[in-house]
RNA sequence: GCGCCCGUAGCUCAGCUGGAUAGAGCGCUUGCCUCCGGAGCAAGAGGUCACAGGUUCGAAUCCUGUCGGGCGUACCA
């Protein structure tokens, strides 16, 4: 890396002030201002009192004892209060975009060590379509697991269900009610059903379904992952005919068959895979959820108060200590969950993200002090939180009320802007920051929506290789001879971009902020732009410059290309035509 | 009340973990097509970084307080 070659070079002139390796850590960043060159260091600002000396006078001194090599810096520079600024030189910058067209810069940044790494999301109870805010969930999770994946982490991605508990007995319930009301019995519909019209629909189409039918439904689910989920045995009415508990959990399987399989499907059209699709009744089945009661009891860290059974959680900075068995002998849901993250420890996970919603935030201490109770090491387990969406149409917030059927459905939003649009917005703003979605921008396909600015320019790359190669131009892969060519101020900034590709996908990952990607793509675009209306590309009077010019057209096509399909987005060769 | 998040251009947001003259996009004003897709590019105007203290060579960034907004504060899931 360029920095260590410069923290080298200064070792020398450092010494002979007195000044030692460990006793001073020379940072390199990237300086705001362009102007202000490629890397600087505040290093004479640091050191300037230490030795008592003016900042300014002492970075001279050290900046003119250094011995760089030209074709890797080409310039150190003394400026403002005292920086010492230094700029790549051409023989770097050639040698850098060389390492992203071969994959090199890439595989440098791979330094995770294959670690395992569990990533949830989404994690929707299953008594409805997918909302739309597990959309943005969706959009954080999978590239977040792409993220990990590109810097040398094994990500894996994975989707709880809450198929357990009082909600699934609910939507039975909720079902069961509708159905019977269709077939004219009046029952009463339970407090707090649920009364979506898609409960009402599912209803209508079980009143001439018969058992075979729904064995069949529940065909899509032959899959590995899926073996939970089946059909419930005969028919609507035979369901009907049996005692009321028994006869709402036909209900609820069914139901719940027909949930997850939409659940699926929405997710699958947005371009999410999920490794693991973890069903919470498993949890109870196999005794874990007993069994980590049973740890947390033999750890001492429970008791026993108002006949409910209590997890001490204020030992671990919670603001009160929760309950984990009620008194009426349920377990909460915290339990299981607590189970549930439990046992993703055990199945060797090295590192946990959950992806919550900030409704959920005053959970955390409780969730992170559960796993500390366990015996699970300290940041093992980490919560990112997503701020909520508001939808803004003709410049003012939507209202999101189901009753209006405003599209609140996740696949309502993919009919409205398309999968790819909905992704990268989503992705523009950073995880814990309100996001503002404007609908009309996003509808809009012309480059004023910065997805398909960014598209278009990956388009007019190709448009433009296509034209070269007609015109009978060579279009030869980047190399050292034809880079050096390269001579526009345009180009070189250009360049520039291409080269700090590693490193945005390496801070991306690091601070979990996916922003950065879009943000960077959007800046590579907005450059390549720049340079394409600086500098013709294809011209058959000059090949050695249109080939100079074409290497950078297929490095920007390649940097585009690379960071979209970490975001989930297509970079599509030409765009459809405009009217 | 307490806890978490937020407050930066008219609007939507960056600001790379303390650096230099605080930056983009949209909107507004003004330019650029004999040319590879103008679905593009350039220039200009626009700021008390909510407010007040503090920490230091240096603060939008860190600490304290105030004001304003959002969310949470279940033996619900």
């Amino acid at each position: 890396m360029i920095e260590t070659l410069i923290q080298q070079a200064f070792k020398g002139p450092l010494e002979k002030l007195g000044i030692y390796e460990d006793d001073v850590t020379i940072e390199l960043e990237r300086p705001r201002d362009r102007n202000h060159g490629d890397l600087s260091t505040n290093l004479a600002l640091v050191l300037a009192k230490r030795l008592g000396r003016k900042p300014r006078e002492l970075a001279g001194e050290l900046a003119a004892a250094l011995e760089l090599d030209k074709a890797m810096i080409e310039s150190v520079e003394i400026a403002g209060p005292g920086f010492i600024n230094f700029r790549y030189g051409r023989g770097y910058q050639i040698d850098r975009l060389l390492a992203v067209w071969s994959n090199e810069a890439l595989s440098e940044i791979r330094n995770g060590g294959g670690k395992r790494i569990n990533v949830e999301f989404i994690s929707a109870n299953p008594t409805g379509p997918l909302n739309v805010v597990s959309a943005r969930a969706g959009a954080f999770g999978m590239t977040l697991c792409r993220l990990l994946d590109a810097v040398g982490y094994d990500a894996h991605s994975e989707y709880y269900v809450n198929d357990a508990g009082r909600q699934v007995n609910l939507l039975g319930a909720s079902l069961r009610a509708h159905y019977m009301q269709q077939r004219g019995r009046s029952v009463e519909f339970p407090e707090d059903g649920y009364k979506g019209r898609y409960l009402e629909v599912m209803a209508g189409e079980l009143l001439d379904q018969d058992s075979t039918a729904i064995r069949e439904a529940a065909k899509v689910f032959d899959n590995e992952s899926f073996q939970r989920v089946e059909a419930p045995d005969g028919n609507a009415e035979d369901w009907c005919s049996l005692d009321e508990d028994a006869s709402v959990r036909c209900f609820a399987k069914y139901a719940l068959m027909k949930i997850l399989g939409w659940q699926r499907e929405t997710c699958r059209r947005f371009g999410l895979r999920f490794d693991t699709w973890y069903f919470e009744s498993e949890l109870h089945e196999t005794k874990r959820v007993e069994r980590t009661l049973e740890t947390l009891r033999k750890r001492e860290q429970v008791y026993e108060e108002d006949g409910a059974v209590w997890f001490r959680s204020t030992a671990y900075g919670d603001e009160k200590d929760r309950v984990l068995i009620r008194a009426d002998g349920g377990p909460t849901y915290f339990l299981a969950d607590l189970a549930y993250h439990y046992h993703k420890f055990q199945r060797g996970f090295e590192h946990a993200i959950d992806y919550w919603g900030p409704d959920h935030h005053g959970y955390i201490p409780r969730m992170s002090g559960g796993m500390l109770a366990l015996g699970v090491p300290e940041g093992w387990f980490e919560v990112e939180i997503l701020q909520h969406v508001t939808f803004l149409e003709n410049g003012r917030e939507m209202n999101m009320s189901k009753r209006q059927g405003r599209f609140v459905t996740m696949d309502q939003l993919m009919d409205e802007v398309g999968a790819d649009v909905a992704k990268f917005f989503f992705l523009m703003r950073k995880p814990n920051s309100h996001l503002d979605f404007d609908l009309d921008l996003a509808r809009d396909t012309s480059s004023e929506n910065p997805v398909y600015y960014v598209k278009y320019a990956h388009a007019r790359i190709c448009s433009i290789l296509e034209k070269a190669t007609k015109v009978g131009l060579d279009v030869p892969a980047p190399n050292e001879a034809g880079l050096r060519h390269v001579e526009d101020p345009a180009a070189w900034s250009l360049a520039g971009h291409i080269i700090r590709l590693p490193r945005v996908i390496t801070a991306a990952a690091r601070s979990r902020e996916p922003h950065r990607l879009t943000a960077y793509v959007l800046e590579l675009s907005r450059a390549f732009h720049q340079f394409y209306t600086e500098c013709k590309v294809v011209d058959e009077t000059e090949p050695k410059r249109s080939e100079s010019r074409l290497m950078l057209c297929l490095l920007t096509r390649k940097a585009i290309a690379d960071v979209l399909r970490i975001v989930g987005v297509d970079a599509p060769e030409r765009l459809p035509d405009k009217e």
